[in-house]
This record gives structure tokens, sequence and C-alpha cells, in this order.
DNA sequence: CATGAATGAGGCTTCATTCAT
DNA sequence: GATGAATGAAGCCTCATTCAT
């Protein structure tokens, strides 16, 4: 018998190509490194990859996909009202990211990415993709506190969540910045606000 | 004499570069691409900036420098109460950078140059730094509305303003995404509900 | 496995580069020319030396080496007196390298190091070291025609073989400057001399 | 009247040069950096020179010229005897490099532009002629000494003048190389012993 | 005459990718 | 399939030289 591929390889090395993305940003990764991290041939990962952008393409793939699947069992969690899922998600996501904040500077690159790479448009695209269907799983828990009265305001609740999405995203980049910096507290606090001002009866008009 | 040096050619050389960078990314950027958008020999760069990784530098230090000055013009603007102050300075944020999207891809290479030059540090500290004073900024803002009783709430000041910042901030990052997005409506309406958070006295505790 | 390594590679590189600095001289030769004339690719020098200057004194040591093992295995040439021995000596060296004048000017090439290049103090050190071994070994030899009595001179050893050094060096020197000029019969009727002044008895005091 | 151009900027300008050559070595020396040594624009030096080489060219012929004056001026020195003369242009010639060791570095650069420059052949044949006629003059001063029947050896006058001035330059040479060497001493035993090579009247015949 | 800002040819070096083993 | 030696395109930067002032 010849010695059968072995159908972890790829995962191994997109993982390790994550570690050295993140570590050391697009450019700054050499192909050599991710084949040493991955305890592999150089020569290897091109049997699994057609190039480095293809890679990265994958562990970006990868990330996200990671990313919504976690998002969603965090979903599942029962909970009594529209505020306490909110903040249970809010909660989730932050913790989910804060022990892997150095990955987190991969969305950086992968931001970067869309406007650097020749294949720029393919991560736009995925990465707007992302984005709508996590903000339509907000909406949705949003308009679902409006549905049950929970929410008497009359903001747009895709509007709404996308101005939480920023958030969280925002608030793990300056923990990613600031290690003194508590994005959880700080989600904590917006979301208070933010809930008591979606419960209010008497939306505060702008004269 | 030799020829006149031109007092603006240095400026001249930072907007050509902060176009090409916008465009290409850091790596995708060529120095000779740079000269040639600033109309000047590829050598002539570096009379002013000692490497590329300075002229990127230059760049953000540019563009930090011109957005503090903006938002400081922003927060003169009179308004009667700290919620006005409030509404009005994050209008003009949005406004501010809406027209200049395509510029704004620069700061997620800044982001990216956090992890990737060999300056990063520098490029580090310097984020940290606007950070942590727009924060103040707003902060103090906040603080004020508590101080006149505008505010009821027992949010921490600070941390609110982080949330607000990143909101801003990824909202013009989505918008630069998504080109239907609209930001501006976005922002108001969380800012909205964040006002009525601020302003309900009763706050609603967690469970 | 990959290629197999090629182990005389690194030499033949070395080899090739010896001959361009010979022809070219440091600055003038270039990378694409060594690997031109080693019949590889302009990459693979760089698999074995970490930078042109590396590479130059890899050709520097080389030549030390093999001028070096040269010159120990003429010295073990049985001879039957002081005298001999370093007539012997002198011819083996000046006939060894004759051959390889042009292979010469790379001293002055290394010479020059000494003053330009960056890690000029590793060739200064690495000269200074080869030169006083060679001074040490042929000072042996006049201390040991002193021991036998058969030099009668009182001149420091060290001093007449730094002398005699020199000498060889800058006969070889004038030899390719001027390829009329015969450095192997100078050679000898200096070296006649010189032994005639060493077996005197009676040293002419200088007044 | 306009600004006269100083006669004595010219020679200004090599002095300077001469210093940062020696320095730096031909490669390494900027033209900025003469210009700035000489006190003068970088623009000046294209006034009076050519270019690079041409400035170096001059350097070499005023060191070549002066060396040669002062070396005559040695010559006048009255002595008695062939011997005594003989003696005293070395002990003349080792004195007058010897606070100029670093200026020395500079014959390194002359002996490596023999090769390396496009001009070379220029330096070759300015070099080669220096040497004949350095050469000539000692050998007369040899011949002389044969004639006077003070010396009484066989060896040809070219010959042992090569030897000679090979090496008085060879020991200044080592004297650069390293500071602790003394070239003085050595020069006058190598030469005692010579001059007692000559004086003997049984030349030791080689087998 | 003098200057120094501007220039761009040219060289070293990197690194993704290939392919012989 | 796996490997890593070999490759060469590509880019940053230097610096001699020019020329407008």
């Amino acid at each position: 018998m010849a010695r059968k591929a072995d159908p972890t390889k790829k995962d191994r090395i997109i993982e390790a190509a994550a570690r050295v993305f993140a570590r050391k940003g697009y450019t700054g990764t050499l192909m050599a490194l991710v084949a040493q991290e991955a305890g592999i041939g150089k020569g290897t990962i091109y049997e699994y990859f057609r190039s480095k952008e293809a890679l990265f393409y994958a562990v970006f793939e990868h990330l996200m996909i990671s990313a919504g699947t976690q998002m969603q069992a965090a979903m599942t969690a029962a909970a009594d009202s529209s505020a306490l899922r909110l903040q249970a998600l809010a909660d989730t996501l932050i913790r989910m990211w804060l022990p892997k904040l150095d990955h987190y500077s991969l969305v950086m690159e992968f931001w970067s990415a869309t406007t650097t790479l020749p294949g720029r448009r393919r991560f736009k695209k995925a990465f707007r993709a992302a984005y709508a269907e996590f903000r339509d799983v907000i909406a949705d828990l949003i308009q679902c506190g409006y549905d049950t009265g929970e929410f008497s305001a009359s903001a747009d609740p895709h509007q709404i969540a996308s101005a939480l999405i920023g958030c969280w995203d925002a608030l793990l980049l300056q923990a990613w910045l600031d290690p003194d910096f508590d994005p959880l507290d700080a989600s904590r606090q917006h979301m208070q606000l933010l809930l008591q001002g979606l419960s209010s009866s008497q939306p505060t008009e702008a004269p």
C-alpha cells in the first residue's frame, strides 16, 4: 500500500498558516515559515493550495466558517427575552474572541486584502456576505423584541444591528491594541444603554 | 543657489503617496508609482523620506493630524445640550469621512502595519494615543451631560466613549465595503437609542 | 528528497566568485556575473552566502587557507641548512603564485576591503593573523640558523622575517604590474645578499 | 569685477578628496562627502573634475608627485658612502610615510583601481612609470657603490632595487595593518644585512 | 562661478513557485 | 505524494551626475 494522504493535513496547514499570518501579516508571512510551523516541506503546501493567496483565502474561509458556527451555537442558547438573548450573544462573542485576540489581527489582514490582493473581489464579497448574514441574525433578534412588545422604540432593526456589530468589532480591536482595555465591560455598558433606549416608550425626538 | 526648493513638495509627495497607498495597499505600492503620481523622479522621494516605511508613517501622521484638526473644529460648534453636541459631532465625523471613503482603506493598511512592519511599535503607539485622546474627548462630553443632570444613567463615560468611537469606525468600514450602506442613518438611529438610554432615570439592572 | 544537494556547489561558487572578483574587483563584480560564471541562477548564491560581502569573505578565507596549506607543504621539504631551506621556500612561494598572478589582484581587493567594507575589521584581523603566523614560521627558520651557528649576525629574526615577507609580496606585485619583471630572479638575488649578511661574522656597524 | 576663481580651490578639493578616499576607499567615498570635507557645494567639484574617477586620478597624481618630490629632496642629502646614502634614504622614506599611514591606505586603493576602474590602464601606466623611476634611482645608488668598489657583490642593481622598494612598501603596509609593528627598525635591520651582503667579497654561490 | 535639488540607471537581495528526485 | 534546492522576476534604495537658479 502506498502512503495514504493524511486527510487532516490540509487543515493542519490552514491552522499553521493562520498562526503565521496572524503573527506576521500577509506580506510578512513566508511560505517557508508556514511549512515549518506545519511541520512539513515547503513544496507540500503547493500540493494543497495553488498559491499563497489561495492559502490565505482558505484561512479566511476557515475563520469565517468557524466564527459562524460558534456564533450559531451561541444563538441557540435559550433565553426569556430578546434583551437577554442580545446580552448573552454579545457576551459570548466577546468571550469567544478575547482569548484569541492575536488571531484577531488576521481580521485586519483580511480587510487589507480587500484592497490589496489581486483576488480582492473574492474577499470583499465573502466579507459582505458574512456581515449581511450576521446583521440579519441580529436584526431578527431585535425585530423579535418589537414583535413581542418588549421593545418600543422606532429604530430600524438592521441599522441598529449594523451599529452593534460594528461596536463589537471595534471593541475587540481596541482590546487588541491595548491589553488594558476591557471590551467585555464596555460592551455590557453600551448594550445596557442601548436596550434601555429600545425599551423606552417615549423616544426623545431630535428637535 | 540650486533649483529652489519647493516648500510644498514634501506635502505633495505625502498626498500622492496617500492616494497610491489607499489604492494599492502598503505592499502593493511601488515607490516608482508614488513618484509618478507626484510627478517627480523616483529618487526625489528619498530626498524627503528615508524609506518606504518612513513615507508610509508620514502619510499616517498626516491623516491622524488632519483628522484630529477637523475633529476639533467639529467640537467647537456650540450646542445647547450634551446630547445635541454628541449628535452633531457624530454627524460631522461621518460626513467628514464619507466623501473620502477610499482614503479610508488607508486606515486598514495602518492597522495592518501594526503587525506587519518592522516599525510596528511606532504605529501601534500612535494609534493608541490617538484613540485615547479621542476617547477622552467624547468621555468629557458625556461626563458633562452627567454633571448638568442631562444624563441620569450610571454608565462609565470612558467605556461608552469607546463603544461610540468603535461604532463610528465600524459603520464607515461597512460603508466602504458596501456602497449601499448608509452609515449616517445607522449612526443617528444608534445615537438616538444611546442618548435615550443615557437619559432614562431608571437604569435597568442586569439580573 | 528534493534535487540532491551537490556538496561541491559551495566551492564551485567560491571559485567562480574568485575569478570574477579578481577580474572586476569587489565593486565591479555583479552577483549576476558570479552566478553566470558558476553556471547557476542568481538566487542560488544566496542559498550559500548571506550577502555579497559574505561571499567575498569566503573567497578570502579560501585563498588564505589554500595559501597556508601550500606554504606548509613547501615547508616540509627537507634541506640541509637553514639557508637552503629559506631559499627553497622563497622559490616555492614565488613559483606558486606566479602562474596565478591574476588571482593576485584579489589580494589587492582584500587589502582594499580592509578600509572599505562594513565588515572591514574581520578582514583586517584575518590578515593580521595570517601575516603573524607566516612571520613566525620564517622567524623560526632564521632562529634555527642562529641556533646551529649557521648564521652569525645579530638581527632580530622577526624583523627580518617581516622584511622578507614584504619583499616577496611586493615582488609579486611588481610582476603583476609589469609582465616583463622577473620576481624569481629578484627574489633570489635579494635572498643571496641577505643570507650572506646573515652569515657574516663581523656585522658592519652603522657609525 | 566678477568673483575670481580661487586658484587654490582645485588643490583644496584634491586634499579633501585624498582624506576621504583614504578613510572610505574609492567606492565608499561619496562625492557629497568630499564636497563637505572641502567646504564647498557638491556641484562645484564638477567644475574642476570631470568625474569621480578623474578626481581620484588627480589625487593619485598629486600623491605620486609629492612623494617623488619629497624623495628627491631626500636624495640630495650628501653622504660619504653609498651605504650611508641608502640607509639615509630608507630612513627618510619610512619616516616620511609613517605619520600619514592612513593616507597610505590610499595606495591600496590605487592598486585596486589598477584592475577595477574603467580607466585602469592610466593608473597602471603611471604606477609602472613611478616604480621604474624609483627603481632606477635606487639602482643608480647601488651601481655607484659598485663603481667605487664599496660593494663587491655581483647582484644586479635593478633587481636589488626592486626588492628594496618592495620591502619598504610592504613594511609600511604591515605598519598600517598593525600599529605595534615598527617598520623603521625592521627596515634598518634588513638594510644592515643587505649592505653587509653587498660588501662581502666572497659571494656565496648557490650550489 | 557656485550650488544643491532633482534625477534614474543600476545592483543587491528577497521569496513565491517549480520540479527533479 | 513529499520534499527542498534552484530559480529569476521584481522592488527598494543609492549615488554620480546634471542643470536651473
